[in-house]
RNA sequence: GGUCCGGUAGCUCAGCUGGAUAGAGCAACAGCCUUCUAAGCUGUGGGCCCUGGGUUCGAAUCCCAGCCGGAUCACCA
């Protein structure tokens, strides 16, 4: 039991037996005192008023002298206004940095063999072009919940469903096939998920060029010539060709994709995301028409004149919704349909979670309500982990302007930057151990970066703040905990060792530390309840934020009392999991040195 | 227009299950390296928490209305 839980219930029955009234623990929160009063915990007495009729400092009076007098962990207490001020003992606070270091998994939730499966749905890239800053927020956050899931208990797999099929695609074959004249990325010495891009966008360019002559030609606007545009007939007689099962065309539709998804796995691999199982729209764009059938069938859709299948979540307050054309094809909520279904069949899903942009709200909300309609029993309540955009100073990335920030780019920006300022603090490692810290240390900036935010916000993303180390960053956070673990080694070389024994007392600083340490549990669940990496991000802050004030004040390896100073590298080493612990649930590593 | 989400320091963001004088960082200014890693620490200045009502001992936080910004409302994905 926590020492909040202890205090609450002491405070309950308190109530109880001075005043005769029942008043639920659970309603008592105490909250840590404001540095500025004396005291680890307030309890506010203001609701007990009403049993105890009288004034709210004789309430608190009696309440906290009941508290000194049956609770062995308050040792004493003060009174101002309402609010009751309640010091807990010194010693009791060694006790909880004990069980801190003691217990290996502190703060998470272990996975047994009933516990909830969460399926986490991140990342969905389309195949036609590479990763940019947009997936990037996905894909961390994905990975992120993933993580904290798994803290909290439950059992998670990771899915990505991957968009390889469609118009888009058949853009970028087309102009291989016209202007590629063979290459491959091995040829052109580049990623293959950038030379698809390019060719999608080299499609663009001949496709607009072909608008404006044919305009010109046939004295007709744009939008007109568009319609009697060539490329754009062929690439739709090659989704036809690719839908016929064309073996000309699905080959090199094979063979391109084998080339993006060769570059997808780089980047995902050094943004530091996995998946447990891949879904591609290609073997699942047709399933879920079956599912529109039974539906229909059970009278929960309905049939128009013109052949096309509709849903009526007017009761839900919503519109009317397709789910087949009249020419009997997928739309793309048949096909999300279609996906549940086969995941479904693969996993006994519990929870499931989709991470996908805030522009895709309604698309969720409605295929909450169809799956539920069709008796998927995670549907009702699906999460839509749904996060804002990325912007820039200048404004939105637009592919069309060419804001958009390429994600192997950026990485490469952030460990290069990284390296330039670390280099020579770390003048005596080998080159591969400075890489090592660089890359740590620029995917850190980036990935606290842009964790750090709350998810439904939209958030701007400053590429020269990104790279500044100072301040409220991952460098900052990972400096902290380096700076530590290089005392805990000196530490180690003078034969001195972190312990809990003897009769050092925690200090006031010391008991603050190990307060917040002790709120790293409830952090934990309560990221996981609200799937929000951003309060684990900001709490690992705020701990290596008051562990540098204490580094300066309080002097470890000088400290003349034995016990004080094993004590304080206790503490230290403490921090130093927490940090490392925190960090993981963010996807982020952390050096040993920097 | 309907629905959903946001609006907190010059800037980027915390705080939102109601609690004491609203917090960090950046930027500005002033200090601190013969002392465990100065990517650090200390201090100063900077706020009608969008507006107006309501709920109550107490509201940035909850409720209602409005204003501003964003998203969405396709036989696109």
């Amino acid at each position: 039991m926590s020492i909040e839980q202890i205090i609450s219930q002491a405070t309950a029955q308190a109530v109880a037996q001075l005043y005769g009234a029942e008043f639920p623990a659970e309603k008592i929160n105490p909250q840590t005192t404001r540095k500025e009063f004396e005291g680890n915990f307030t309890v506010m007495v203001f609701p007990f008023l009403k049993a105890s009729r009288k004034a709210p400092e004789a309430t608190a009076q009696e309440i906290g002298q009941y508290l000194v007098e049956h609770c062995e962990a308050v040792e004493k207490f003060n009174v101002i206004k309402g609010f009751l001020n309640i010091t807990i003992a010194p010693a009791y606070w060694a006790g909880v940095l004990e069980r801190i270091c003691d217990t290996a998994d502190y703060g998470f939730k272990p996975v047994t063999p009933d516990s909830d499966l969460v399926m986490i749905e991140y990342s969905s890239p389309n195949t036609n072009k590479p990763l940019h800053l947009g997936h990037v927020r996905n894909n961390l956050l994905g990975y992120s919940l993933a993580q904290i899931m798994k803290a909290c208990g439950h059992k998670v797999v990771k899915t990505n469903i991957v968009n390889d099929r469609g118009i888009h695609i058949c853009k970028s074959m087309l102009a291989w096939l016209k202007w590629g004249d063979g290459i491959t990325p091995e040829k052109a010495g580049k990623k293959g998920d950038h030379l698809i891009g390019d060719f999608y966008v080299l499609f663009d360019k001949h496709y607009k060029a072909e608008i404006k002559e044919i305009a010109a030609r046939d004295g007709i606007d744009e939008e007109a010539a568009e319609k009697r545009s060539t490329l754009m007939a062929e690439a739709r007689e090659m989704l036809k060709k690719w839908e016929d099962g064309d073996a000309e065309v699905r080959r090199l539709w094979a063979m391109m994709n084998e080339w993006v998804y060769a570059g997808f796995d780089e980047t995902y691999k050094r943004m530091g995301v996995d998946f447990d199982k891949i879904y591609y729209e290609s073997n699942t764009y047709l399933e879920g028409k079956e599912k529109v059938e039974e539906g229909l069938a059970k009278g929960i859709f309905y049939r128009k004149d013109d052949g096309s299948v509709w849903a009526d979540l007017t009761p839900d307050g919503l519109d009317h919704k397709l789910l087949l054309r009249s020419d009997g094809t997928s739309v793309y909520m048949t096909q999300d349909i279609g996906t549940a279904k086969l995941r479904y069949q693969d996993y006994p899903i519990d929870k499931m979670i989709y991470v996908v942009g805030n522009e895709q709200n309604y698309h969720f909300q409605v295929l909450s309500l169809l799956l539920d309609k069709l008796g998927f029993k995670w549907g009702k309540d699906l999460i839509h982990f749904s996060y804002g955009m990325v912007e820039l100073p200048n404004g939105k990335m637009k592919s069309r302007e060419g804001t958009v920030v390429d994600a192997d780019d950026l990485m490469d920006k952030m460990v290069a930057d990284a390296a330039a300022m670390s280099g020579d603090r770390l003048g005596d490692l080998s080159d591969d151990e400075r890489d090592k810290v660089a890359e740590i240390i620029g995917m850190g900036a980036l990935k606290y970066f842009i964790l750090k935010v709350d998810p439904r916000k939209n958030m701007l993303f400053n590429p020269e703040e990104s790279i500044d180390f100072n301040g409220n960053t991952g460098p900052f956070v990972q400096y902290t905990y380096a700076r530590i673990r290089s005392l805990l080694r000196k530490a180690h070389d003078a034969a001195l060792e972190p312990a809990l024994t003897g009769n050092a007392v925690p200090n006031d600083k010391e008991v603050a530390l190990i307060q917040r340490l002790a709120d790293f549990p409830a952090t934990v669940t309560e990221a996981g309840r609200s799937y929000s990496p951003a309060q684990i991000a900001n709490y690992v802050y705020d701990l290596a934020k008051e562990y540098n004030q204490y580094y300066h004040d309080c002097p470890i390896l000088k400290e003349s009392d034995k016990a004080a100073a094993a004590m304080r590298l206790a503490l230290s080493r403490a921090v130093a999991d927490v940090i490392a612990r925190g960090f993981s649930l963010l996807g982020i590593e952390v050096p040993e040195r920097m």
